[in-house]
DNA sequence: TTATAACGTGTTACAATATAACAAGAGGTA
DNA sequence: TACCTCTTGTTATATTGTAACACGTTATAA
C-alpha cells in the first residue's frame, strides 16, 4: 500500500481494514489493549484521509455511546499515537490513522491547503538526511516530524 | 553564521545584533513597517535560543507598556513569521527568531527534549529529499516544516 | 478464591492557546 | 483637507488540552 494512493482513488473499505486488521493484530501481538474505545477512535480516523480534531473525534465517540469529556478523545487519541497506530498532525491540531504501522518509519505529512486531505509518505531518505545535518550539529534524534503544505493532485488541477 | 552554533558558546549579542540588523535592512527594501512592537517582540525572541509561547512574549511586551491582551503579541508574532523573520515551532506551540533570515531556506528545528534549546539548521539536502517524495505523489509542495525532538550537545553530556 | 495492584473509563473543573470584531490612532496620498 | 490603509488596543469568546478524583475492570498472586 504505497503512501501516495491517499491522494487518488482507491478502495478505502480494503484499505481501512488492512491498517485495523493490523492494529488487532499489533494488539495482540504486544499485550496492548485496543479497548472499545480506542478502536472506535481508529475506526474514525479512517472514514477519511483526513485529519480530525479531537474534539471530532469527540463528538463520534459520544455518538457511539462513549463519554462526552475532553479526556476521553485525548487519552484514546494519545493511545493511538503512542503505540504507532496514528500521528498528531501539529499544522492543523488533528490526528490521522498511520497508514503503515507495520514499518518502522519517518512519516513525511502532505498536508493540502485547499481540502485539507493528509497524506503520509514513507521517505526513507528525508530521514536520511535529516539524521545528517542533526549529526552535523552533534544533536541525537529522538523524533521527527515532517510536514509539507500543498496542493494534492485533485486540487491542483 | 552555520545554523549549529546556536547549540554551542558563540557571541550571542553578535549574533542579536546580526539578526536584528538585517531585520531592519529587511524592512527598508520590502517596505515592511518593522513598528515598535514587532521590534520588540523580534528582540524577546532573540534573547535565547529558546522558542517563547505568544503570552509569554505578550507578558514581555506589556512590561514595556505596551498592550496586554492575547492580539498585541499574536499579531506582532504573526507578522514576523509572515515575513520570515520567526518561525512557528509547532511541537511547543512557541515561537523562535529565524536565524538565517538572509537565505531562502527551508527550515530544520533541532529542540532539544531536556532543556528546550531550539537551533535551527539549514539543510538544502532535507528539501531535496521531501520535493522528490512529493513529486512522486503529485503533490505540490507550498511551506515545508520539519522538526526533530532529541538531545542538545550539552545536555547529552 | 480473594486480595491486591495496575490499568481504563467517566466526570468535573480548569488551563493554555488562539481568534473575531470593533473602536481609535498613525501614516501616507490625492 | 479629506480619504484611505494599516496598525494598535480592547472586549469577548472560541479552540485545544490537562489535572485530579471516583469508580469499574482486568491481570496477578498469594
Amino acid at each position: 500500500m504505497p503512501s501516495q494512493i491517499a491522494f487518488h482513488s482507491h478502495d478505502h473499505a480494503c484499505c481501512k481494514g488492512d491498517v485495523l486488521d493490523h492494529a488487532d493484530q499489533c494488539a495482540r501481538d504486544n499485550g496492548l489493549r485496543l479497548t472499545p474505545v480506542r478502536r472506535r477512535a481508529l475506526e474514525i480516523l479512517l472514514e477519511n484521509h483526513r485529519a480530525m480534531g479531537a474534539y471530532d473525534v469527540l463528538e463520534r465517540l459520544a455518538q457511539d455511546g462513549f463519554g462526552d469529556q475532553p479526556p476521553v478523545a485525548y487519552r484514546a487519541l494519545d493511545f493511538l499515537v503512542q503505540h504507532g497506530l496514528a500521528h498528531k498532525i501539529r499544522r492543523l491540531n488533528a490526528y490521522a490513522a498511520c497508514m503503515h504501522p507495520q514499518t518502522d518509519h519517518t512519516p513525511v505529512f502532505m498536508i493540502c491547503s485547499t481540502c485539507d486531505a493528509v497524506a503520509e509518505a514513507v521517505a526513507q531518505d528525508v530521514r536520511a538526511a535529516i539524521t545528517q545535518a542533526a549529526t552535523a550539529a552533534q544533536f541525537a534524534v529522538e523524533r521527527v516530524n515532517v510536514e509539507v503544505l500543498g496542493l494534492c493532485p485533485r486540487c491542483a488541477a
